[in-house]
This record gives structure tokens, sequence and C-alpha cells, in this order.
RNA sequence: GGCGCUUUCAUCUAACGGUUAGGAUACAAGAUUCUCAAUCUUGGCAUACGGGUUCGAUUCCCGUAGGCGCUACCA
């Protein structure tokens, strides 16, 4: 690999996500990228709580999400729950490691003091078009660069709230070098004055907190979203400020995930509408008690769901699509990442789904279903459910269709299904269904590989037309035209079950 | 509006100047002579457009159009 890994620095990445509500699932491939990064270089993975913003605070969501990824398999190595030696890893605990930054920023006279209120600001912004506090208007706003050092001071000792604003040199070229899309040149009078630092709450804004404490944190790739992308030259700006430009992280802008169908980026709205969850686990909403489906509640298999999302934007170079966590990590590049934003196609993950399904063992599926039979009244042995499984679970994308696909294994029909009947139970069914009856009567072997040949014989014997039979005879016994080879079902619920529900059937059909 | 990113089948994507433009999902057809699935086989489907550079452009450059993002005392 080229140039990816400065080879002196131990790989640190981190997940900095705010407990502003569930996980989304793009959040989810942002972590999944970094966590494949991190392991692949025998690095450090931080999780690392961006509660900066007091007012979209919601309980419960920092919780949320670290159950999210237990679930999910991607592990932390340090962070809010999981300790470390560089924390504390929630930012509202970092007040005076911001503080003293900002301090240093306002000393060297790379930041500044600004009183102007958020009414005040708004107006401007209404009045004047395309309005930026830059380096064109901030001479004429209130701040401490047009007022008197004890005006400033006096004003901040009565108590009125100010932010502290990140004065931007016009005219440079900042050069944001990005491992996914190269070398992105801005120049920096478009960029506006950010705040960094808010007296209001003493906290800093995103921009502070997210420099300072990947700074002190040693991290040395930050993995995030496009969505950032516009304000990294900010960010590299602020290194520069703070004279850490030599140990600079390394930047890489994630394509963003979209709308199924029709335009925009992949939102709430469209789980809702389109059915599928975009969220790891239901969520509760603590204010509206909305509840939002997630993927885990909704039966999708943790490693599916992370072997699709890796996918939506990297892909490794050839066919491979199945792949294992550990798999992943060895062959994962962030040069081979798209730049594109990528469609949340979420049928294929139906798919992955099932194939990953098929590829786990009988024993392992046999216990995902066990709770699913008990919800429908069921209980079996362990063995039972186990061969059950192994009949049918070819045909499912979701463990719970499972239920769909074999509960005529563990109870008889309790209807016939019209189309069913219609196709295969025609007038001389309910002769040679009954027949066979009696000829099933004779049998005590319902080992399916025994049975089978003698009612084969004994059907050409009779010279009857052996679907006619056959298709009528399941459909007594399933109550549909469904479901893996008859002698397999008839195996399963053995000759008393199998005569009782073909002698039912008569009864109710003729 | 301004700024930036981006553009190969319907969708996810491969092809680091030379291929009949490959794979997967989805879709369709056929095969499996007990159904429905699964499975296998087959099929249709793409380089946004216009200019360059080059012996040769999906690939490099410019423009246009489309898409996406940012433009908060949110992250």
């Amino acid at each position: 690999m080229s140039d990816t890994v400065a080879k002196e620095r131990r790989v640190r990445v981190r997940f900095a996500p705010s407990p502003t509500g569930p996980l989304h699932i793009g959040g989810v491939r942002t972590a999944l990228y970094n966590y494949l990064f991190a392991r692949q270089h025998d690095g450090d993975f931080i999780f690392r709580i961006e509660d900066t913003d007091t007012n979209r605070f919601v309980p419960g969501a920092e919780d949320y999400i670290i159950e999210a990824f237990r679930w999910l398999g991607i592990t932390f190595d340090e962070g809010v729950s999981f300790g470390g030696k560089y924390g504390p890893y929630r930012q509202s605990e970092r007040r005076e490691i911001y503080r003293r930054h900002v301090d240093a920023l306002l000393d060297a006279g790379k930041a500044y003091i600004a009183f102007d209120t958020p009414d005040e600001l708004e107006k401007r912004r209404a009045e004047i078009p395309n309005f930026q506090y830059d380096a064109t208007t901030r001479l004429s706003m209130r701040n401490s660069l047009t007022m008197p050092a004890d005006e400033v001071r006096a004003l901040i000792g009565g108590g009125i709230q100010y932010v502290v604003r990140f004065l931007i040199e016009p005219g440079r070229e900042v050069v944001v070098d990005d491992l996914i899309r190269g070398r992105v040149v801005i120049n920096s009078s478009i960029l506006d004055d950010k705040v960094l630092f808010k007296s209001a709450d003493e906290l800093p804004t995103y921009h502070l907190a997210n420099i300072v404490d990947d700074h002190l944190m040693e991290v040395t790739h930050v993995i995030r979203g496009e969505e950032w992308l516009p304000s990294a030259p900010l960010h590299v700006l602020l290194y520069e400020a703070f004279g850490w430009q030599d140990t600079m992280p390394r930047f890489a802008h994630l394509p963003l995930l979209l709308k199924p169908e029709g335009n925009g980026k992949l939102s709430k709205r469209d789980g809702d509408r389109l059915g599928f969850p975009v969220f790891p686990l239901e969520w509760h909403d603590p204010k509206t008690g909305e509840v939002s489906s997630g993927y885990r509640e909704k039966d999708y298999l943790p490693d599916a769901v992370l072997n699709f999302l890796a996918l939506l934007g990297w892909n490794p170079g050839d066919d491979t699509e199945i792949m294992s966590l550990d798999r992943m990590v060895s062959l994962f590049n962030l040069e081979k990442c798209s730049k594109a934003g990528a469609r949340f196609n979420y049928q294929k993950l139906s798919w992955f789904n099932h194939e990953y399904i098929l590829r786990k063992d009988d024993s392992e599926v046999a216990e995902l279903f066990r709770p699913v039979l008990e919800r429908n009244g069921v209980t079996e042995t362990p063995e039972r459910i186990e061969k059950a499984v192994s009949l049918v679970k070819s045909r499912v994308n979701f463990i719970h269709e499972l239920w769909d696909n074999s509960y005529y294994l563990f109870r008889a029909p309790d209807g016939y299904d019209d189309k069913s009947l219609k196709k295969w139970w025609k007038e001389d069914a309910p002769k040679t269904t009954a027949e066979l009856c009696g000829f099933l009567e004779t049998q005590d072997d319902f080992n399916a590989e025994t049975l089978e040949p003698k009612v084969m014989d004994w059907i050409a014997s009779k010279e009857y037309p052996v679907g006619k039979v056959m298709n009528a005879f399941r459909v007594t016994l399933v109550g549909a035209a469904m479901g893996p080879q008859i002698f397999a079902i008839t195996e399963f619920i053995g000759k008393e079950e199998t005569l009782r529900r073909a002698r039912r059937a008569l009864e109710v059909l003729s």
C-alpha cells in the first residue's frame, strides 16, 4: 500500500456520533470502514461521544449506539464505556480542555470574541443576500475586533453571552489531501469565521472539539461521510492555527448512502415508505413515542448487514461478495472506495441474508428458529427443529419465513388453499387419496427412502398419473401446493399423523 | 444563489489508454418429469452529452447537463 499509512505512527481511528437519536445505517457503514481500517493496520478504534449540542441531546441514544455495535459485532478498543487512557471520551466532560485551547487561539489573535446575537445575525442574513461572517463583514459586526478591549471585558464581566469565532485569512489556497478523492483545493475566502465556542453552555462546536480531540487522542486517520468535505479546509486551517500540521490526520471522505429510489440521501422516511429499517436496532423515541424498526428486530443477521454495507462504496477488486468480517479486514482498501453516492438497494440485502442463512449450520439456524416456533405455540426437540430447518431453509430470506414454510410440519393445516385445490383436487382425487391411505395403512416404515419406492411402485401398479396422485395427497397434508419432497414430510410427521390428515381432508373436501 | 464532490446495465460495481465493457442483485425464459421454492443454464440491459489530447479513450483534460453535499451559536 502506498502512503496511506505513515509508518512511524500507530494507526488510530475513531467513530464519533452525536447522541441525538438512533444510529443511522449510514453511520454504521462509516463505523464499519473505520473498524476495518483499524483492524487491518493493527491500530486502535476509538468510540467518542460528541455531545456538544445540549439542545439536541436525546437520552438513551448513547446506550442505543453501544448496543447496536455490540449486536453488529463491531468492537472498540477505547472510548465511552470501553475505557482507555485518552479520556474522557465524552465531549461534555472535556470542557476545560476546550476552554484552554480556545484561549490559546484567542491569545494568539487567531480567534476573536463576537457578541452578535442569533437574532441579529438572522436579521443581517435577511437583509444582505449571501451574508457571511468573514473578512468582508467582520469589521461591521459587534466583536472584539471592532470594540475596545475594556468594553469587551465589561460585557463578558456583565454576563453577556458571546461566541468565539475563528479568524480566517482570506485569499489562501487550502489543500485537503483526501485518501479517496485526491487533492481538493479551496480558497479560504469562501470560508466563514466559524463559531468555535459558545459561552452559553461553555461548550465548543463540532469543529473545535473535533480537531482538539483528534489531536489529543492521536487520531491518525479521519474516515467520515462526504458531508464533511466542505468543512475539511476549515479543519486543516485549525490544525495549522494550533501548530499541529505535522501530525494532522489523513482524511478520507466517504460517499453517501442514497434513497433506493427518487432523489436525495437515505432517510428514515424511505424505510417507513418502502418497508425496510434504516436503523440497526428498533428505536423508541422517548419524546414522541414513535417506534422505528430495526434490522435486529426484522430478523436480519448482523453479518449479512455488515457484508452488504461494506459493498456499498467499496469492493475487494474481484468478484467476491460474500465475506466474513475477518475477510473484509484483510481485503479492505480505502483507495478502492468509490466516490459517488450509492443507492441503498435493500433487495440485495435480502439476498445477502438468504446467503448467510444458507451458509449457517442447521443447528445454528434451528436455535434462531426456536423462538419463532415458541411464539407459534410449538415446542419441539432440537433434533426435530434442526430436521425441519434442513428441509426448508434454502427457500427463505429471513428466519421468521421458516415458519411460513414449515408450519405444516408441526401442526395440521387449518384450511386448504383455493388455488391449490382448484389445480390438484380434481374429481378422482378423493378416490386415489382414499386408496393411497389404504396402502399406507399397510406400511410400517415411514422412512422416506424406504417408503418412496414402495408408494411409487404402488402408483405404477395402479397405472395412476404420479403427479395427480402425489399433489392431491400433498394438499391433504400441507393444505397447499408447497413444501419439500412429500416423503420428507410424511417421514417427519409420521404414519399416524399422515393418515389422520389425509382422512380429515377426505371428509372436509368430499 | 455561492462553493465543493460526483457521473459504466434498473441497482451495487469491475475494467489503474488497447477487453466481444466482466460479476452480482432484480427481471425474463428453460431445466429439474410430485407442488412451491431453492439450485443450475440461458437471455435482455450500461460507458450522460459535446469538445479536445492520443495511433487508440469507459479510462486523461475542458465544457454542458444530471445527481449529491455544504452554505447554523447542528453534527
